[in-house]
DNA sequence: TTCATTCGACGACAGCTGTCGTAAATCGGC
DNA sequence: GCCGATTTACGACAGCTGTCGTCGAATGAA
């Protein structure tokens, strides 16, 4: 069971998310409709998404009842850390002081959000 | 002069912050000299990597003693905010807090960018 | 002017993504 | 066991990316 290949797009993480919320993993019609709850989409390309996915070893899947279900293979927190850390590497040098100054610089974080970061910076 | 089409590649952001990095603007040539110091890549790819990037309206250009120079067309400030909250967005449901939590939980970030964040957040 | 060198436009290619349709396999009800 | 419905596999497509080569145009030296 190697690790999962390559990164991932904004459609192939939401599938993932959908998993983690789902402790007994979904079928490919149950991934379908919650996110044809976002966007209008084909069930073949979510069909085609998961498929992917598996076959890049994201996910598992297990037949239960003749249907196929899918789980993810590496939990949240190891995914977005690693998304997380390969983003900053790429675009802020590896400095994650320099990503959190440009998103200051963007002016668009809400008190609240200022709040909680500080919080998460000096309570621990 | 509309804005810039679309996000940035680590490629194409190499470029861009070759460019940042010199007023004047550059050749293709001296932009070809200096992504060679990383990767080993031919003189047309980086033609074509500049060439596309004009065409998005993410550089301009000026024919100067024959030869082009090109410049970035959004400040480095801009852009960075821009990527940095485009990839909130998508990831982190637009929550900095939960980004920079995934960040703390890789476990590599350094004592001193630890403090560089604390300062940024509690200076202003 | 001529000619070698440089520069730039363009096209090509494979690989990936999101999108979809068709066809085959599977399943449940009768 | 058969048939309609669901599920899955597979192939197709356009668009983008990084990669490169070719060819014509521009340039400058002799």
């Amino acid at each position: 069971m190697p690790d999962p290949d390559g990164s991932l797009t904004p459609a192939q993480f939401e599938i993932l998310q959908l998993l983690w919320d789902s402790p007994g993993g979904l079928s490919v019609a149950e991934i379908w409709e919650a996110v044809r709850g976002d966007r209008d989409v084909s069930r073949t390309t979510v069909l085609n998404l998961v498929d992917r996915l598996e076959k890049r070893n994201w996910l598992t899947r297990e037949k239960i009842e003749g249907v196929f279900r899918y789980s993810a293979a590496m939990d949240r927190r190891t995914t977005e850390s690693q998304l997380a850390e390969s983003f900053v590497g790429e675009f802020f040098d590896g400095s994650p002081s320099s990503f959190v100054l440009s998103l200051l610089g963007s002016g668009r974080i809400s008190k609240a959000e200022l709040r909680r970061l500080r919080e998460l910076l000096n309570d621990p």
